[in-house]
RNA sequence: GCCGGGGUGGCGGAACUGGUAGACGCGCCGGACUCAAAAUCCGGUUCUGGAAACAGAGUGCGGGUUCGAUUCCCGCCCCCGGCACCA
């Protein structure tokens, strides 16, 4: 053993001896203790960055601790190597994708190899590899077949100028990103997958996923939206006019309906005006997203239409709303402006009536039209009012009177509503899995024949940002209708990448397997025992995930429907951002490494400065690490400097796994620091000399306490990694134990074995942070064999009892004093033993007692009269 | 705009079930070693007052429940994530 630590030194062979004795190949039939340990496959974009470093750290400690415990463990990699990035990069530099995909995952591995992760790599798959996505297409084949894929018209971002489909981050402030111009919507043919048909189970479901964090089950629970209602009928001169509703105990105060600009009425009322035809215009400019739709500024204008009240006969006009979403519901509704926010801010603005038909049944709620109230949404303890025969009812009764009204004259039905909308797969992109789809004249759309996948997609080719480059490659197009024989074209239109990433985790237990999607090995191992990814994906990929696996199971391939029984959302990697700021106000952002802090005696910020020219720098916030803000760091860089040991601990020991971590290389000084102690402790211990076999019974005071501290940490660490996930506090108690250990004074033989029981159980216990320094600490203290094999250290419950414990007196509440007793103590010595305290005496003095309040072994709290 | 999360010393964070607020680390201050510096080691470090003992205040802001609230409830402010074609 050296006597310094060299982690350059040392680490290298020691990933070398596990790639040499395949130490992290997982077995193909795992058995029932099997965990499956899994993160979120990583886009390649060339280098590795923070966050995914955090990402796969955390799922290396849980897997580590998991293989320590003996579990047969499988923790995969892949690529998700499809993607918008690949064609940004060719429109840039000029390199295929392709080959631009395919050079950043060869990058990409040695940075991840470096990190020293458990990772099977035998299992390894990409996304953009032909053995890989020919799934994708066989699966949506099956899909078809059963009616859960299908064909319709959606909207799109479209950029006149480049004539080509823009992604909603591809538009800013309504124009397109590369030519400037006024992006419009447009509607254009799509596959579409029918996740609202799995709607209802998605949601129920969710209520068994207690593995899962609340937060994700909520904003799922949120996205699918379930809302019952009714599906009203407004009877017009040319048809009905139909509108879904939550409120129908509301219908009495509708005073307008409002239809989306893309609804039928719209467009026959703009054929006829040319105003409206204007209005209709003017919505069809800007973004698709509903962020853009929804901060966008109320607009409406009168069709000129009228429908008739389904119960009192009424005339009410039609309006186009900006607000109304032609994607959810009927893409209409009944303005009830009395009791719904949009409606009510609407009706203001253009002057159409407003009607209370809701008051509480408590005193002090007065309507004013001109400004909303929180109360006039209430549905609890109200009463309707201005409605005719239904005044005086509650919600419930009103709903219940008004739907029946309605079910009789035929005007109405009861409905459950989604906000859930079906998944459009189709993308106008290059870069992506091709949807196996032959139009041909005669037959329309034919599906490709199984036998005939993959349909392949060409790699040489090199977008331009002007359309599909697969529409311009003949040799793509040109095919045989399946069905005639006769020349046909072939779809170019790819998959949403969230296709390929709704099913990986089903591949890598069986990724060799030529002549199925998956097979048994992928039962054995599903469902992901613990599924680690960053929380920006609560939402979509694990609801199309979900999704993809209940239909999977319904073709019988896999015996899951719940892919994930447990899920680890990670906070993201932020850092300093530091700046100048020249005479036009333009910011020129700095690398925090590249910035020196100057502190006053609180160790405040006092200034800072560039190293390079000495000029100061201002401070512009802690930023999640960023290209546009300069404030990345490289861990690739990081590994080169101080080791992969030292970065693993200082990123799991920052913070939390589910908050934010902010990057400091004062922090990253820290753990490096703590490392090269315990090298030197165990280096120092070591040299003491080989102790007898440990001794348990007639220890000295300071021996038992020091062997109590070992296993309690034995136990805080074990509760931390394997229950609570708190990497920080299980690390912060390995420093503290290491801290009183390097302490702890060696006097005798029974003292040396003492210190090395618990050398050997901290070494294990920071082995699943820090691999290769505690593999090289594992030989040192005698063993051959490697850590991971070497157990989990045990628990001696009896070296776990004290004889004494710290008792805290409060006098009302407030800590006046503390006293010692026996564990277990009885109330009334506990409640003796604090009166005679003291400084708690002083503060009882000769004051009526009131009661006193005892925790056993924790506290007492004596409440007086003041 | 809608949905979800967060706010604790100079900083990152700890306090797990309502029971000692600030573990652990960083920074800062003082000391040792050194010709000097770096590295390392030792001590101190929530704020205010005090030499100390100790006292008062304190977990974004305002209120409430409780013997006792960072933790539970109500209202507000600020920051962050998602919003269906970024992944």
């Amino acid at each position: 053993m050296t006597e310094s630590y060299n982690p350059a030194a040392l680490e290298p062979p020691i990933r070398e001896r596990w790639e040499a004795s395949n130490s992290f190949h997982a077995p193909d039939r795992p058995g029932a203790d099997s965990y499956y340990c899994l993160s979120m496959f990583p886009y390649p974009s060339g280098h590795l960055h923070m966050g995914h470093m955090r990402n796969y750290t955390i799922s290396d400690v849980i897997t580590r601790f998991h293989r320590m415990n003996g579990r047969p463990v499988l923790q995969p990699m892949g690529w998700d190597a499809f993607g918008l990035p690949a064609e940004n990069a060719a429109i840039a530099r000029g390199v295929p994708p392709a080959k631009w995909t395919r050079d950043n995952i060869a990058q990409m591995r040695d940075q991840l190899k470096a990190l020293g992760f458990a990772i099977d790599w035998d299992r390894e798959l990409a996304t953009c590899d032909p053995e890989y996505y020919r799934w994708n297409q066989w699966l949506f084949l099956k899909m078809l077949e059963r009616g859960i894929a299908y064909k319709k018209t959606g909207t799109v971002n479209w950029d006149p100028v480049d004539r080509t489909v823009l992604a909603n981050e591809q538009v800013i402030d309504g124009k397109g990103w590369r030519t400037g111009a006024v992006v419009e919507k447009r509607e254009i043919p799509m596959y579409y997958l029918a996740i609202t048909e799995y709607a209802e189970d998605l949601l129920a479901a969710l209520d068994d996923l207690d593995g899962w964090p609340e937060r994700v089950r909520a904003m799922q629970a949120n996205w699918i939206g379930k809302s019952v209602g009714m599906e009203i009928t407004f009877p017009y001169a040319g048809g009905r006019l139909k509108v879904f509703t939550t409120r129908p105990d509301t219908l009495m105060g509708a005073t307008y309906m409002a239809v989306a600009p893309e609804h039928p009425l719209a467009r026959a009322a703009a054929e006829r005006c040319a105003d409206v035809a204007e209005f209709v215009q003017s919505c069809s400019t800007g973004g698709v997203s509903e962020a853009d739709l929804a901060a966008q500024e109320k607009r409406g204008i009168d069709t000129g239409y009228t429908v008739r009240h389904p119960l009192t006969g009424t005339d009410l006009p039609v309006w186009i709303a900006n607000y109304v979403l032609m994607g959810y519901g009927e893409g209409a509704i009944m303005a009830v402006p009395g009791h719904d926010e949009r409606d009510f801010e609407f009706a203001n603005k253009y002057g159409l009536p407003i009607v209370q038909v809701v008051r509480p049944e408590a005193d002090g709620h007065v309507y004013d039209a001109t400004e909303w109230q929180d109360w006039y949404t209430a549905k609890e303890n109200v009463r309707l009012v201005n409605s005719g025969a239904y005044d005086g009812l509650d919600y419930e009764a009103g709903f219940e009177a008004i739907a029946r009204a309605l079910e009789q004259k035929d005007m109405g039905a009861r409905r459950t509503q989604f906000r859930l909308r079906d998944w459009g797969i189709s993308r106008q992109r290059y870069w992506g899995c091709p949807i196996p789809i032959i139009h041909c004249d005669d037959c329309g759309d034919v599906p490709v024949p199984e036998q005939d996948l993959p349909v392949t997609l060409p790699e040489d080719l090199v977008p331009d940002g002007s359309g599909s480059p697969l529409a311009r490659r003949e040799a793509f197009l040109a095919c045989e209708c399946p069905r005639c024989g006769k020349p046909a074209r072939r779809e170019t239109d790819t998959m949403d990448t969230f296709v390929d990433s709704s099913w990986y985790f089903m591949r890598y237990p069986c990724a060799d397997n030529g002549r199925a999607m998956v097979d048994e090995r992928t039962n054995a191992w599903m469902p992901v025992d613990q599924y680690i990814g960053g929380i920006e994906h609560a939402i979509l990929h694990l609801l199309y995930a979900r999704f993809w696996t209940r239909v999977m199971n319904e073709l019988g391939l896999v015996e899951v429907r719940e892919p994930f029984a447990n899920l680890l959302t990670q906070g993201m990697v932020l850092a300093e951002t530091w700046y100048r700021e020249d005479e036009s106000g333009r910011r020129t952002w700095f690398n925090p490494s590249d910035v020196e802090v100057e502190r006053d005696a609180r160790g405040r910020i006092e200034s800072a400065r560039l190293v390079a020219d000495g000029k100061p720098v201002h401070f512009g916030g802690v930023e999640k690490m960023a290209k546009s803000k300069n404030n990345g760091v490289d861990p690739a860089a990081l590994v080169a400097h101080y080791g992969a040991d030292t970065i693993r601990l200082f990123s799991m020991f920052a913070a939390p796994p589910e908050q934010s971590l902010e990057w400091s290389e004062a922090g990253v000084e820290g753990a490096w620091r703590f490392l090269k102690r315990m090298w030197q402790n165990v280096h120092d211990h070591v040299a003491a000399g080989t102790p007898g076999a440990p001794a348990t019974a007639g220890l000295s005071d300071p021996a038992l306490e020091m062997r109590r501290r070992v296993h309690e940490t034995i136990a805080k660490v074990g509760d931390d990694f394997g229950r609570r996930y708190t990497f920080n506090t299980a690390i912060a108690a390995v420093m503290e134990c290491s801290n009183h250990l390097a302490r702890f004074e060696v006097g005798s033989d029974t003292d040396l074995a003492i210190a090395r029981e618990g050398w050997e159980a901290l070494v294990r216990l920071i082995a699943p942070v820090t691999p290769h320094i505690a593999q090289a600490l594992w030989q040192a203290l005698g063993h051959e064999d490697d850590i991971l094999a070497a157990g989990w250290p045990e628990i001696d419950e009896a070296a776990l009892l004290q004889n004494k414990i710290t008792v805290v007196v409060q006098v009302n509440g407030k800590v006046r004093g503390r006293i010692e007793a026996a564990p277990g103590a009885s109330r009334d010595a506990l409640q003796e033993q604090a009166l005679a305290e003291e400084n708690v005496a002083r503060f009882v003095a000769d004051r009526e007692i009131r009661k006193i309040i005892v925790v056993p072994d924790k506290l007492v709290n004596i409440v007086v009269k003041t």
